[in-house]
DNA sequence: AATGAATGAGGCTTCATTCAT
DNA sequence: GATGAATGAAGCCTCATTCAT
């Protein structure tokens, strides 16, 4: 759906101008570096490397091996959160809503898995400064209130905690990026079965949606870590 | 119900026999500044520091940094497998396991908290040849077995795909190591909740189990990453 | 005579295009500290200080230590073989052949004093994999060749024994890295020396070449070792 | 022929009294790991390994790795020594002596090989003060008075140095340690072959024992380095 | 923009040696 | 005589970063 995010080098003041394919070209080598092999044990080296330049010459587009990181992770954070607000503001009621935003944000990650794979797993190496410009807790605020709203207009069973179910929510969605794999089932397929499974669990045996789909053809999914 | 796994030094067979007391107090070090800083992060001398020797002397206990994570993550697989394994095969219809399959992940998880967030999160840094002595994908299989059992009886909606299920499922679940701190809510109350959620989500609507709990009071969930 | 052979870096393939005097200069420092304090004793330090970089810095120019033992003596090793090669094919019989290869040996030798010295002494030191690269063998072989011709020839004395008179030949000359210094005696002296006094060992008596050259003035050897 | 040798501890003046059987074995373990691996390369730990102690408690026996190696090497030294003395001063014609000398050292060798191994390959690590303590140029002399003397009768091409014969003698039969395998062929076969080759050498041509032995069968020699 | 060389800090690991028990 | 634990120094190697060209 969304993929167009293209990083407006947000804050890192680097000491030069790049032009913007070259700058591209370098977050997106660095995310798939950092995607297999983690921040920590990539080395500049290995993004050089495949950049096609000496270590040394990545100082002209970065002021530290951070910036790297921040920049990857930057975007996309601030895309998908923009991408989820937009969803949870549309005109519907609140199940839909919180229907339509797991389908969202499950299409969302996988059609930018390599940077939400960083984002997800890399989060902790920023630095404080920079982890704190990313406030994280807003997606699952986000759909906490949703819930919310859902419960508030009857249609939820009566034990669900907002915060918990945000959470659950985020956890089963958030996990994808440790399975998937291009192949076997599309990204749509698999935001429909989440969003179902998971907001059907929160609503009250009698509201919900009668018809569930019939069954859908489709290999098993494959999971490296599950 | 948890919690007393203690590692056998599965196979690394370091140079020595200490006693326990002391192999087990550096393996809980270990854990406890992989968790909070990553392996990669992580330097033997942090480790040496806590323990109170020098770095070169963590040799008498390991081979390589590699071998406590490797212990660290071993025994905290092997159990966790073991322990839904057991719940598993409870002389209990499908849908009643897999409830209580879920309950006991969280539990367990939480129970183990720091250990689970070391072989959660830094499985990859394994060596091939240790990471393939741990089937990881066992968890997924064993629980998508269940949910196709249930499946089976007619009790779940059709279009549930039982491997799918089961990523939701471990993915919510997993995800608690990202956000749980002990104090809010009680192990138990979150994975009862996750149980009914999760559950109850891939149920067919008339077959739900009807009552559901009262709302449980409680503090709302911090998430650090989430 | 010899002396110009220069590495061509043969097959470490370090991580750069060091302009070839640094490369030099970094071979015959390491060359004269594995010489005089033996491979194992010597360390990146040693050879750092000596070059006037950081010992981190050597990995500019080396893979690993092993790189430098390789290099070093990678070189003399094809060298001196080709360099023998080329006397044993000269169009003579094959005692003066021999005569010749002796004599060349040992001015080889003595022209790479450091180099073979490191050859020769620290030739095991090597991974096994780079020792297999350098057929140490041929050296015997080549003279126990030129031996057997000779002994067709009926030159030689009937129970010479082409193998074990190629060991004593090449003992007594390689030998010769344990003891020569500079000054005394020149190499070349030396040589016709030895290559008498080998030779001639093996000849029948009648057909000795009857002509000693009368004594020839020196100061007696020093020897460390032997 | 001899290699009853045994060493009476020198001079190290360790802190027990090691009933002897212990002591020999552990100086008989040094010594073979020393001889395979080189005595930097080997550690403690692979001595007490074999030894079947832990490499602290060696410090019973030892007060430093470096006892170890001049343990191995001195008696190796004094023995060998006083053996070639013991030839030489036999009542024969210096020819004769030298000759049998050449034999004697051959055969020494080869019975104490793994002696003479450590002695002849790691002799430069022993400390100076202990290096003193064996002056290795007194196996050069004695040859060379040998020779000298020989020369003196006449016996000898004119132009011999007795100096560098004796190192060429040296050379040759010290190399042995280098290839020898025991299977082959017999010390005795070898040490005549040598004797013959390298006393021949010096001899003038019409003074030369003219009956040669026929020739001997035999496998042809492996020569590891050589 | 890029190179090539170097820095400097630090990481993992090894190992001879010590010592209380 | 031996153990088990630890020391301390040093060794090899890595890597983000700098800088003159």
């Amino acid at each position: 759906m969304v993929n167009r995010r293209r990083s407006a080098r947000a804050d890192t003041a680097p000491p030069f101008r790049a032009d913007d394919g070259r700058w591209q070209e370098l977050l997106d080598i660095a995310a798939r570096i950092f995607a297999r092999k983690g921040y920590k044990s990539t080395t500049l080296q290995d993004i050089a490397d495949e950049f096609g330049v000496l270590k040394g010459s990545l100082y002209h587009y970065i002021r530290s091996k951070d910036d790297l990181l921040f920049e990857v992770v930057h975007s996309v954070y601030e895309e998908g959160l923009a991408n989820l607000r937009a969803v949870a503001g549309a005109d519907l009621d609140p199940v839909e809503r919180l229907r339509a935003v797991v389908r969202g944000h499950v299409v969302y990650l996988i059609d930018n898995l390599v940077e939400t794979t960083v984002l997800l797993h890399e989060f902790d190496q920023l630095s404080d400064e920079r982890r704190a410009r990313m406030p994280i807790r807003d997606y699952q605020t986000l759909i906490a209130d949703l819930v919310a709203e859902a419960k508030a207009d009857g249609r939820l069973k009566p034990d669900v905690d907002p915060q918990l179910a945000a959470l659950a929510v985020l956890g089963a969605t958030n996990w994808v990026y440790r399975w998937y794999r291009p192949g076997a089932r599309s990204p749509e397929e698999i935001a429909d079965q989440y969003a179902d499974l998971l907001v059907d669990g929160m609503l009250l045996p009698d509201r919900r949606s009668a018809g569930a789909a019939p069954e859908r053809a489709g290999a098993s999914p494959g999971g490296a870590t599950g």
